[in-house]
DNA sequence: CGAACTTTTGACAAGCATCAACACGTGTGG
DNA sequence: CCACACGTGTTGATGCTTGTCAAAAGTTCG
């Protein structure tokens, strides 16, 4: 069910910065069947709890996973952009332990779990470009972990606003400091661990202090280097390769 | 380099719960030449930021890695008890980016990542049961950014204490409810996104309320019941199969 | 037996949450 | 096409959870 006009190519090249793929493997990659599904703003993908037999790639827009605590709050784990492989830990093990959202509207490219098992255990270099897609997501994971868990308000969102500048200056989404930031405040907050009312303030603050500028849906870098301390911002942790300064 | 005594069995047996492996698997597993590393508690094993290649898996006694934040405070991002691999990221790209440390004394095997990646890329069945294993690892990361971004510290607490119950559990390490606890209060501080002071007020309070009991180096869970629902802790995420109550 | 670490306690401060209200923009249905 | 509901951003007042600082008591180990 391959669509015409979108491929799974942002995926592979996203792969392939990382691991040397054969021809052969290339190939296999691309012709995954997969069926496109688009989907409007806040749309649920996948429900915490519920069977989970597909993962999926974003071929265009934002999406997110989250998870539902006890008391109704709710933790943002996640924020995948474009050629971001998706759920690949619910399809694995068939029970979704998050749930997956669409942030903005866009499209995506779902793959049976089945399917893709069967590629990466025909094709071990393509199961370890996969395996070290998901390691990268799991190092993110960690370097969250521990942007909730010690840094103030001003350090997390400054935090997550570097990481989301330099990942989407890897898909070229990024335009002299500029980018698309489809998060209300709320869902920063829910990614930071913050109520949405501290968000507002402190994103103010940084206003104020001329390290970034935003309208209603995008977001300026005034000064990449001031936001970087602030966070406490290093890239190592996105294994992007030589990531070079913003620009 | 293989040890006489020690074999790479725990770990294989672990992996072995969600993957079935083939005679020649298991034998490739298990014949994986590695460095037997005695090591005291606290020793170091991998320094944030220093090239890795090696990854090691938990032999005995407990290991935990971490991650530094520019203002020194420092966040504890998982506990790996015996049988856990340890490492895997830092070891295949080669650049650590949080460090490895012993809790207590105990004993590490160490393999090359080299020695790792060749049987990985030769036994795709084996990568994948180890890719699994990454991806355990990658959904307690997940759980450990809800615990830490919207529990408040009963609950966080609760939720560590809950995790590792199972998790010991399963590994033949707890017995009526009593475990080894070698964390410091600083530690399950840094573990939590805590202070050790809070850290220490509330475990009394958990004490006070009769839902766990703790001596020096060990904690009993007096209430399961009380303690999960405090914690909100749905053992899910550990994709253990199918766990029962606590005995 | 003393040094270093860990647990415990108290007083106080601060960061962030909570609650409530209002402003603003957007889309929709009457 | 306007009215209105709804989601989002903004502001203010207030309070609680947790952090900070400091010191004492208990523990471990050489």
């Amino acid at each position: 069910m391959s669509a015409i006009a979108e491929s799974l190519q942002p995926v592979l090249s996203k792969l392939e910065k990382r691991v040397n793929l054969s021809d052969e493997d290339r190939r296999a990659f691309l012709n995954l069947p997969f069926t496109r599904k688009d989907l409007g703003a806040g749309a649920c993908l996948t429900r915490e709890g519920d069977p989970a037999r597909t993962c999926s790639a974003v071929l265009s827009g934002f999406a997110y996973r989250h998870k539902t605590i006890a008391n109704g709050a709710r933790q943002i784990i996640s924020v995948q952009v474009v050629g971001d492989l998706l759920d690949v830990e619910n399809a694995l093990f068939g029970t979704a332990t998050h749930s997956v959202q669409m942030m903005t509207s866009g499209s995506l490219a779902v793959i049976p779990a089945a399917v893709l098992e069967k590629v990466m255990a025909e094709r071990p270099a393509l199961q370890r470009a996969v395996w070290l897609s998901t390691l990268v997501d799991s190092s993110v994971f960690g370097e969250w972990i521990a942007n909730v868990g010690r840094r103030d308000a001003r350090a997390r969102i400054s935090h997550l606003l570097c990481e989301l500048a330099v990942r989407l200056k890897a898909v070229g989404l990024l335009r002299s400091g500029t980018y698309d930031l489809p998060m209300t405040q709320e869902q920063i907050g829910d990614a930071t661990g913050l109520t949405a009312v501290h968000v507002n303030r402190t994103i103010q603050d940084l206003r104020r202090s001329g390290v970034i500028s935003n309208d209603k849906r995008s977001v300026t870098v005034q000064n990449w280097r001031a936001l970087t301390d602030i966070g406490g911002f290093d890239p190592a942790y996105l294994h992007e390769g030589t990531v070079a300064a913003l620009s």
